[in-house]
DNA sequence: AATATTAATGTTATATTATAACATATTTGT
DNA sequence: ACAAATATGTTATAATATAACATTAATATT
């Protein structure tokens, strides 16, 4: 299978899931939104909001700034899609309302981002807000570096 | 000892503690350059660039964005002070040179942040990398969220 | 079905955050 | 004293994001 066709299969695969999810939650995925999802899907990385207005754009040409970002607020907090603070930018995420924290590998050489979860930051969230007194509610966790295909 | 006069000497010894450092690696703590870091001390909780420039211009009304950009990034580069990625916002460091990676618990109602370190940080960053043979090399790790003050 | 209510989208304008590019001044090394 | 490097000044503009209000579409109520 080449790269653009599993990039395909896994686009797909999110917008089914997102779709049913969606069902179930008595969310709205609009035509819009849904369009929106699949313009970040077809990306291997991420993708920054001007760029996906651009593609948009092509699509329905009277979309603007609002459009995107409202879109993608819906799709954040519906965690179909995250947020990277550290980039300004955007990414599908691999396995929405499974997770509590996740975090990513951001590979500054390629772009590529590797999506994790792990019990251990949910421990060291928890034990740290209760040292601290602090009720936790936003995790951003991102760690930027190289990857081990661009280590070559 | 007032909340203001805790301040000031907390403000005070970061700036004894960054001249100290400064002169040490022989970098460069101009003018400017400590004008910018008195200022970002100034505030208890975080600063943002724009109202720090607001600030430094009623002090050298020439002042630019590229003059508070260009010191923010001398600043962070030289682990004085650090960028919030969830805020776009900067805060003075509260042991340049100490630590390792360290964390932030950002308060949404009041703006207070509490800097931390923890070993238990950078094991979960360390295994992680390891476990997908990444090499880290910028962590960005904040928790946002209701500081116990804000609770009652 | 007609109407009211809510949610989503359209539209204009502007706020906020940040950098590129080039000019000048200052500091440091030779 | 001069060259090179570093820091600052300056203009312009790029990139990111939201406020505010208008319109349309979906849904709930009568």
């Amino acid at each position: 299978m080449s790269k653009r066709q599993k990039n395909l299969s896994v686009s797909a695969e999110a917008l089914k899931k997102a779709e049913e999810l969606c069902e179930i939650n008595g969310l709205k995925l609009t035509k819009l939104r849904k369009q929106v999802l699949k313009l970040i899907w077809r990306k291997p990385g991420y993708v920054k909001a001007y760029d996906l207005l651009d593609e948009l754009k092509k699509i329905d040409p009277s979309a603007k700034p609002p459009t995107i970002y409202r879109t993608l607020d819906f799709l954040i907090e519906n965690g179909l899609i995250h947020k990277l603070q550290s980039l300004n930018a955007f990414i599908g995420c691999h396995h929405p309302h499974e997770h509590n924290e996740c975090y990513f590998l951001i590979c500054d050489s390629c772009q590529k981002i590797e999506e994790c979860c792990s019990k251990k930051i949910n421990n060291v969230v928890a034990s740290t807000s209760k040292n601290n007194n602090f009720i936790p509610n936003k995790v951003t966790f991102e760690i930027a570096g190289t990857c081990q295909n661009c280590l070559n």
